[in-house]
DNA sequence: CAGTTTGTTCGGTACACTCCGAACAAGCGA
DNA sequence: TCGCTTGTTCGGAGTGTACCGAACAAACTG
């Protein structure tokens, strides 16, 4: 196997993940970034990142940080107590996935939830449609939540077993 | 209860619903237009809609196309064989989670891993950081096809009972 | 048949988003 | 102290998207 074929598979899945960054609302420059580092032995400094991916120093910054927030790569500190920063990938895909659920997903439920429940709480108790319909949303979202809360408390292996192990 | 009262309560939910709808990568329009035709008692028209949102007519007919295509709306002719056309919500959001998994994430999923078993045809066996990278990355989305494939074909109830039971 | 109503398509405008380059702040070594 | 490197912030160019209004096609109503 050349270095070449390694570099082609590498450059695949790459660009792969620069399309799945697309689809989970984040820039491709993200994507790459975050591939970039997926693949690196060593964490990578901003420096390095401009020469493996070509984007500007500005963008590599700004996409660090949001990707950083998300929790999809960690910042570290040189060890050297210096200036410079050193950024790797976090490669437990499951963990990033929790943590979307936790804190985007869930809190979209509960924030629905809550605008649910304080329409309801104003409405007495009524035959009309609306009320009926608001009544029909707040189930659903409760049990969504409770999925969700289940859901993101399990790895993924568990997850995997208690979906299949259950029977009807 | 005034009519006012129930009117307030409802507007804050489409409202909420309009947002949502940008999170799940929709437009406003959308969200505030399914959640008119959630709340009405009958299916609506495109002028009905046009009343009711406030939104041009040309808007309206594209919206209502994104929306039917995905299943969050149901598109009938009118009864009487004219041209009219009216809309309904599907109500039961459950079935339109099950349509995002199967058609979007879970073609995410497979997508990403065909691309990924592409890759490792054409590396040998070898102790190399990208061949155990992608090995790594390979195992990872094969248990996420499996947790999807399983989920997907669970109802809400289902899913709930079998994430409780579930005993570590 | 003409006039009206309904729905789609097309071009244009306004706005947000991505990315770049330049300017700036902050620490390093001489 | 003065460069040199690293990282952030800011303004702007280019691009895509949401929405509008106008023009058009198709069916009903007198």
């Amino acid at each position: 196997m050349s270095k070449g074929d390694r570099a082609v598979a590498r450059e695949r899945i790459i660009e792969s993940m620069e399309q799945s960054a697309e689809v989970y609302g984040l820039s491709r420059s993200a994507g790459r970034i975050y591939g970039v580092l997926y693949f690196s032995e060593n964490p990578l400094s901003i420096p390095d990142l401009v020469e493996e991916t070509g984007y500007a120093k500005s963008t590599i910054s700004n996409v660090t940080r949001t990707l950083t927030r998300i929790g999809l790569i960690h910042r570290r500190s040189s060890e050297g107590g210096g200036r410079r920063v050193h950024y790797s990938a976090e490669r437990e895909i499951w963990f990033i996935l929790q943590d979307v659920f936790q804190q985007y997903i869930k809190r979209e439920i509960q924030t629905t939830l809550r605008t649910i429940q304080r329409a309801q709480a104003q409405l007495p108790d009524d035959s009309e449609t609306e009320v009926e319909r608001i009544e029909e949303l707040r189930e659903t979202y409760e049990d969504f939540q409770e999925i969700v809360t289940l859901a993101s408390n399990f790895t993924a292996a568990e997850l995997r077993e208690a979906l299949e192990s259950y029977d009807r």
